[in-house]
DNA sequence: GCGACAG
DNA sequence: ATCTTGTCGC
């Protein structure tokens, strides 16, 4: 079973949740790498009317077959402001999660980890809260970054403020990179091997693409 | 003031 | 995130 660490107050400022994430961020750990992982979960947000639907999956990294699933909708508690993501989409994730049989080892968060403006995105926020590894996948790049080479697997590094805070990853030939970061408890390269693991046929790895099916499903 | 800005 | 036709490719 999963707890959730009670470790800060809801914010209804952006002001108490930029804070917030400051207080937080210090608390990261990037050591610690998952290095049995045989179940990953992911995890991605729909939006339905004027609803969020959190969906979660359970794959095995092996098989890539789902094991366990959950399904939980919500009504926006905060806006959707950029670097203040967590705060709109965690509650409904952390219920759903809460209501996993199958605790994973590792989240695969549908957003970015530490490619943050305050090294603190989703991806640190979940793992944080759950005291799981996690790792974040982004579709789109938060910090500047050069094109990898085309073959699959080709990686460049993704800088922020002059820091090296993830990696483009090429998971398909020819195909746009993912922005792979550290979310929690995990190093950049256990996180970019699980994510080539995780995406063997699609640009997007098997954990997001199931989450996202479930979520759009459940929300009509 | 202007542009940038995860989903 | 979501609104959407046709189209290219396996």
């Amino acid at each position: 079973m999963i707890e959730i660490r009670d470790l800060h107050p809801w914010p209804s400022t952006e002001d108490e949740a930029v804070a917030i994430q400051a207080r937080l961020a210090p608390l990261v750990r990037l050591d610690g790498l998952p290095e049995q992982v045989r179940t990953a979960a992911g995890l991605d947000v729909a939006y339905a009317d004027d609803e969020l639907v959190a969906a979660v999956t359970v794959l095995d990294v092996e098989s890539l077959s789902v094991v366990d699933s959950a399904v939980v909708r919500g009504i926006p508690e905060f806006p959707y402001v950029p670097g203040l993501f967590a705060f709109r989409e965690a509650p409904p994730l952390l219920s759903a999660l809460s209501e996993l049989s199958v605790t994973p080892d590792v989240l695969v968060c549908d957003g970015q980890g530490l490619a943050h403006p305050r090294r603190f995105g989703l991806a640190c926020h979940l793992g944080l809260l759950t005291d799981l590894p996690s790792i974040g996948v982004g579709k789109t790049a938060m910090g500047r970054y050069e094109p990898p080479g085309e073959e699959r697997g080709a990686w460049t590094p993704l800088r922020l403020d002059d820091d090296v805070v993830g990696r483009a990853l090429r998971t398909q030939r020819g195909i746009k990179p993912v922005f792979v970061s550290v979310g929690h408890r995990c190093t950049l390269d256990a996180a970019c091997d699980l994510v080539l693991r995780l995406a063997p046929k699609y640009r997007l790895p098997e954990t997001t693409r199931t989450a996202d099916r479930l979520g759009r499903a459940a929300g009509r």
